[in-house]
DNA sequence: GCATCATAACAACAATTCTTGATGAGTCCA
DNA sequence: TGGACTCATCAAGAATTGTTGTTATGATGC
């Protein structure tokens, strides 16, 4: 029995790590696969130091995660957070809008 | 033909709408159709100057749309939007990692 | 008109987030 | 072992975002 309880914030720190151009970016990058920080500051154009802060806001977030591999290390998406994120946008469209429920004020 | 080119800044702005729990909140409240201020103010139990604040990023992102009416103003859900923002999160899954893709640092 | 209500907008301050440069911990290889 | 390299982390300041109290606007009803 997985104790994997999805007890978030109910998405605010999913939504939050993709609020930042920089960050959408990175995602963007590592739809391709993995890939090292190296390759992701030259394909971004920025400094490094940058760069490692926002990975580790993505990172954080659960939806990147790194692998060390000698003194590189590869980033890469995590397919169970964006599923997380796509149920998180789901339930808000989910529902219909009780017709003519429109709390009346007085 | 429509020119709705979606040219918008990629999600950013959806994303940023929806980092921040009382907007999420907001955003729970409106799936049960239209809500105007004085509901969301007794709801959420807050301020009506911060209230407004929030409602404005939510608005200005797209997200919600409002609906004066008489002296009081009415907010719901803006289908399109959500959407959109599911477009963005099933563009961010919707790939396959090339596999062995690894880009490899020499 | 005048008082009252719902809401928006503003201003000042607080809190958080981002950027930049510096430092340091590991790794690799001669 | 020492130097070059990759990357994380930290500190300080800049920029952005959120909060709170106050004021402005427009609707309603006496």
């Amino acid at each position: 029995m997985k104790i994997t309880i999805r007890r978030r914030d109910s998405g605010v720190s999913l939504f939050h790590a993709l609020s930042d151009e920089t960050r959408l970016e990175i995602m963007e990058r590592l739809k391709d696969g993995e890939q090292c920080v190296c390759d992701l500051t030259d394909a971004l154009k920025t400094g490094q130091s940058r760069l490692s802060f926002h990975l580790k806001v993505l990172k954080d977030s659960g939806l990147i995660t790194d692998r060390p591999e000698g003194r590189w290390t590869y980033y890469s998406l995590n397919a169970e957070a964006l599923e997380e994120l796509e149920e998180v946008v789901q339930s808000l469209q989910g529902s219909r809008p009780r017709v003519g429920s429109s709390s009346r004020c007085r």
